[in-house]
RNA sequence: GCCAUCGUAGCUCAGGGGUAGAGCACUUCCAUGGUCAGGAAGGGGUCGUGAGUUCAAUUCUCACCGAUGGCUCCA
């Protein structure tokens, strides 16, 4: 017997060689019906792998996301089996399972697939799957496995299976006609897959490596009951109309020309009161923390960016330099604030009294971005940063990054972003190569930044790898209305900078010191920002933000006069609106504010002028009764 | 940049080798109506751009531009 420890402390015994399904059976048999795989001493296995030795398990249902990973991850070996049925000769890549659904890669040959061909692969699919075909795991050696699939064609996998190490414990996992290597785990068998829905097909490089062959990725998504799919995929039905593409279309908040160029977004008239009205909320935000504004031009020599170092790590891959007809300089399209406000820091002798100090500026930048990453507002190639750079002692440090922490938390919950993780971008030790400045200055940059997380109590992943070359940084993540994650707000150490333009402060002592700079943009840009800020709040954005928050409807054109006298004293209570003065019946005028998501209509006719009132109408909830103008600006107010 | 799909009126879309259609929007007129689309008439498109095939191209072919979904990338 051995014993088995589960998440809640209890303690079971099992025989040796009897499984996680087996401990699931002695709990009940509903939840063995539901288990598809388990966490067995902190690795996930297979509902009915034996189990040796006394060791920790819990157990995965449906439930789980380790549930989910299991079951789709057994769907994208189901969806191999299928391809290989349809499509002889077809070599399989890799096929993982991803947070919706999974995908497989795989080299077509001489056949094509496209989304035509996906009822085809669907039906197949679930003929396999009622099929009840148990997966079955097998554990190879490195030389079983490339005899396998050298007999099998497999080019990829052979490639797979070659990084492995000599001596390494393969596994191979089969279920029907199928067999894949694979660590695993997986369904017992294949009949718990009872809904299935191709979803798209991509191309993606082999291993991610852009100058390897190109595989057709095929993207699916399964579920134990077709209710679920159809849910699901209402969901994304929802989401698409929240899509900030449309929305900006429909509100009229931006645009694009293709005369003017892809990824160049122009702001119309409705969005550029919304952005303003965000710029200004966040600059009193800023000079009230003691922020300095600047404004600096859009265009600077190149040799500036020789000096910053962003010349020589993204030269080749920007915009190329503007050259003057006559004198010949060389100028380079502003990719980033942080150099101009170097200059500033530097163009005359500072002390450290000075310090920390604070420079702000709403600038607009240019990257080149390649054509097939430009994405609505979230990607583009000219957008404007809610930069500052703070300069400041290294003792300064952790207190700067902690107040750029409260204020970008300040943001996020201001415009009601409250699902949001950060993520800690460190160096990848692996390759020093990437980064310049000095181990020690990188050691004491990701100290402080884990360190100040830790002390306001932060949740945070670490991502190795991802830190910029010049210094660590966190980076505020939020979900888009399709689950897709973007990088907001953006907090940034460097050491580096002020090295390279030679910055230096008196201090107390009279000596030079050189100071610590933190890169920081808590919205990000204000195109990515709005563009998530519209999918969060599907178009209806926060009451003191949005542009009109009123909407007067007058019943005839009878009372546009006393319309437009309420308009006026509503904006002496410092509410905005507009009057609809259109000859349209009440019903229609009533319906197209609610489209254009105006949170308040007030309805007037004639009881309303005779009683001095206005019917209230709030936008998605309907008539709220009548009120005077007073009581309707204070009850506003109560809801800002 | 790569793979796939797509580009027809301001928007959403139908059509298809013989130079175009719907709904909404827009304009005008009628109607002045009480809580999610009142009625009628009208204007509007060299069918993304360029080249090729053809007696004839918006339709077929190619290139370019742009969009969408991925991949790669993201200072």
């Amino acid at each position: 017997m051995v014993n088995i420890t589960l998440p809640d402390g209890s303690v079971r015994q099992i025989e040796k060689g009897a499984s996680s399904m087996d401990v699931a059976k002695s709990i009940s048999e509903g939840l063995a019906r539901n288990v598809v795989s388990a966490e067995v001493n902190g690795e996930i296995w297979d509902a009915n792998r034996p189990i040796n030795e006394d060791s920790t398990v819990k157990l995965f249902t449906w439930k789980d996301d380790g549930g989910k990973f299991t079951f789709w991850h057994s769907s994208a070996h189901l969806m191999a089996e299928a391809l290989e049925a349809i499509y002889p000769g077809i070599k399989l890549g890799t096929g993982p399972a991803i947070e919706n659904g999974f995908y497989y890669d795989v080299d077509p040959g001489e056949h094509k697939i496209s989304s035509d061909d996906f009822p085809k692969i669907e039906a197949k699919m679930l003929e396999l799957a009622r099929q009840k075909n148990q997966f079955v795991r097998k554990e190879v050696t490195k030389a079983e496995a490339v005899d396998f699939f050298s007999r099998k064609g497999d080019e990829y996998k052979l490639e797979l299976i070659e990084k492995r190490g000599e001596d390494e414990q393969l596994s191979l996992y089969t279920q029907g006609n199928f067999v894949d290597l694979c660590k695993g785990p997986h369904l017992a068998d294949t009949s718990t897959i009872k809904a299935v829905k191709m979803m798209k097909v991509a191309g993606a490089y082999w291993q991610g490596d852009e100058n390897r062959q190109q595989m057709t990725r095929l993207y699916g998504i399964t579920f134990p009951k077709q209710k679920e799919l159809t849910q699901y995929l209402q969901m994304l039905e929802e989401a698409k109309k929240r899509d900030h593409r449309k929305l900006g279309k429909e509100l009229e908040l931006f645009m694009f020309s293709e005369k003017v160029g892809a990824g160049l977004p122009i702001w119309l008239p409705n969005g550029t009161a919304l952005r303003q009205r965000l710029e200004d909320f966040l600059k009193k935000a800023q000079i009230e923390r003691g922020y300095q504004p600047v404004i600096t031009p859009h265009i600077a020599k190149k040799e500036l960016y020789e000096t910053s170092g962003h010349w020589a790590k993204y030269g080749e891959d920007s915009f190329q330099p503007i050259q003057t007809p006559r004198e010949g300089e060389v100028f380079l399209l502003k990719p980033m604030n942080c150099p101009h406000h170097c200059e500033i820091f530097g163009h005359r002798p500072r002390s450290y009294k000075e310090l920390p100090l604070r420079i702000a500026e709403f600038g607009t930048v240019y990257r080149y971005e390649q054509t097939g990453e430009l994405h609505g507002l979230t990607r583009v190639r000219g957008f404007t940063q809610d930069d500052a750079h703070l300069f400041c002692t290294t003792d300064q440090l952790k207190e700067e990054f902690l107040g750029v922490l409260d204020l970008t938390q300040h943001v996020l919950r201001k415009l009601g972003f409250e699902d949001y993780t950060a993520q800690i971008s460190l160096r990848d030790p692996a390759t020093p190569e990437k980064y310049i400045g000095s181990t020690d200055d990188w050691d004491k940059a990701e100290q402080a930044i884990i360190d100040a997380t830790k002390e306001v109590g932060l949740e945070t992943t670490t991502e190795l790898g991802e830190a910029a070359f010049y210094g660590p940084k966190l980076d505020f993540m939020v979900k888009d209305a399709l689950g897709r994650r973007w990088q907001l707000g953006t907090i940034q150490v460097d050491y580096q900078l002020p090295q390279r333009f030679e910055l230096e402060y008196v201090g107390a002592d009279g000596e030079m010191h050189r100071p610590v700079m933190i890169h920081r943009a808590p919205f990000g840009s204000m195109e990515r920002f709005i563009g998530v800020l519209v999918e969060h709040c599907g178009g209806k954005f926060p009451l003191w933000l949005t542009t009109n928050q009123y909407a007067i409807l007058p019943i005839s054109d009878r009372f546009n006069e006393f319309a437009e006298k309420l308009k006026k004293e509503l904006a002496a209570h410092d509410v905005r609106g507009f009057v609809d003065d259109r000859s349209e019946k009440v019903g229609r005028k009533i319906r197209d504010a609610e489209v254009k998501k105006v949170p308040f209509m007030l309805i007037v006719g004639e009881s309303e002028v005779a009683e001095g009132k206005v019917s209230v109408r709030k936008q998605g909830e309907g008539d709220v009764g009548k009120m005077t103008v007073a009581e309707f600006a204070s009850w506003f107010k109560e809801q800002l």
